[in-house]
DNA sequence: ACCTGAACACCGTTCAAGT
DNA sequence: ACCTGAACACCGTTCAAGT
């Protein structure tokens, strides 16, 4: 990554290798490791030279979340219920989301969800629609369990935030119910998105029968 | 704000009205507006005078965080069902991230919920486990429903994004199903809040039957 | 105790210039 | 076309010094 380079010669740069460059660096040193001049060192290259592939830095936040969200997300295939429809893609955006916990800010900052990936949408509403659900309350649905899912994932921080939970309990205080739901260890982020993708598909067939 | 004051003398700061500063210059300006300079500059002060009260900017944003928190949540009163006591422990927190949307991704990189209020929280697990539910489950909804909650307000970034998805629509691309959901207007916040509380509550409700 | 000034090692971004 | 160097207006944070 660090080879020198004649000056004034093609770096043979493109857009795709920046996004994962970036994604690399955030996955290895977190989001805050993240500045034009860093990552333009990482591909060996003055940190200018990224303004040619990129309009400013919020464009380059936009495109490592597309980028990661359509690395994990893919268009649903055309059997199985729309239960089992919407739960794999929620599966999916949680697996891309723990697989870059780095970039989970990013979100939360851009535009979010699909910009593109306008076709997985149309096919998810085509499956919910069959199911008897109007096609504004679909996409409301879809666009509600997508920002769940994301929810989950957020302020999860530098890792451990948990552990700091259960230790900052006051030490004095009577809380017998806290004390004892942490018994087991702090319910963790598996946990709460098995809760919430089960409560919501439940809750959406109840809409439905209503 | 901006009263010219003998150098060295005390300047009569607090910790609460540095974060109320710090809130309203989020509120006035976007949260890129927040750094220590700029807040300092606000209350009429050098740079260096905010590290008397908190550590670094990672424990103002943390302070900036719980503040709006207490501020929106307080605890439950005693009667009332489970699931309306947990609804409208849902909808102050809506109210608050709705109140001061500038700081939604300062949520999305610290700690999040209930460092303080562990008294909220052991209230509503009270409630909770007189319906039925084990402690640790109790505990779980309620990170995972604040979690949901935070998530339907995340990535709203510069306001009207929302309107940029309604146009984003390829043009030319045959999607009947988007653009029969967008015809009456690009589903808001305050609909997938609606959708999500709903099902998140009756599909708990199934969890407690089933 | 509380506040400041100068300094250090960083940022994003512009612009004119190199090859 | 693609890349660079210098410059501008910022950052967070330290440290020693003022009152």
């Amino acid at each position: 990554m660090n080879q020198p380079r004649i000056q004034g010669r093609h770096a043979g740069l493109n857009r795709d290798q920046i996004l994962e460059a970036a994604v690399a660096l955030i996955d290895a040193e977190g989001r805050r490791a993240l500045s034009m001049r860093r990552l333009a060192q990482e591909l060996g290259v003055e940190a200018m030279t990224l303004y040619h592939y990129v309009r400013n830095k919020g464009a380059l936040e936009d495109a490592i979340v597309e980028h990661v969200l359509a690395e994990s997300v893919e268009e649903p295939d055309g059997d199985g219920s729309w239960q089992e429809v919407l739960a794999d893609y929620a599966r999916a955006l949680h697996r891309g989301l723990l697989a870059h916990p780095g970039v989970v800010p990013l979100f939360a900052t851009r535009p979010a969800l699909t910009p593109r990936g306008v076709r997985t949408l149309e096919d998810l509403l085509g499956i919910l629609t069959d199911a008897g659900f109007t096609p504004r309350t679909a996409l409301t649905m879809v666009h509600a369990t997508a920002a769940c899912v994301l929810g989950q994932h957020v302020g999860r921080g530098d890792e451990d935030a948990e552990e700091a939970t259960a230790s900052a309990l006051p030490a004095g205080e009577d809380l017998p119910l806290m004390r004892a739901a942490l018994a087991d260890g702090v319910p963790g982020l598996e946990e709460r998105f098995q809760i919430v993708l089960t409560a919501l598909v439940s809750g959406y067939e109840a809409t439905l029968s209503g």
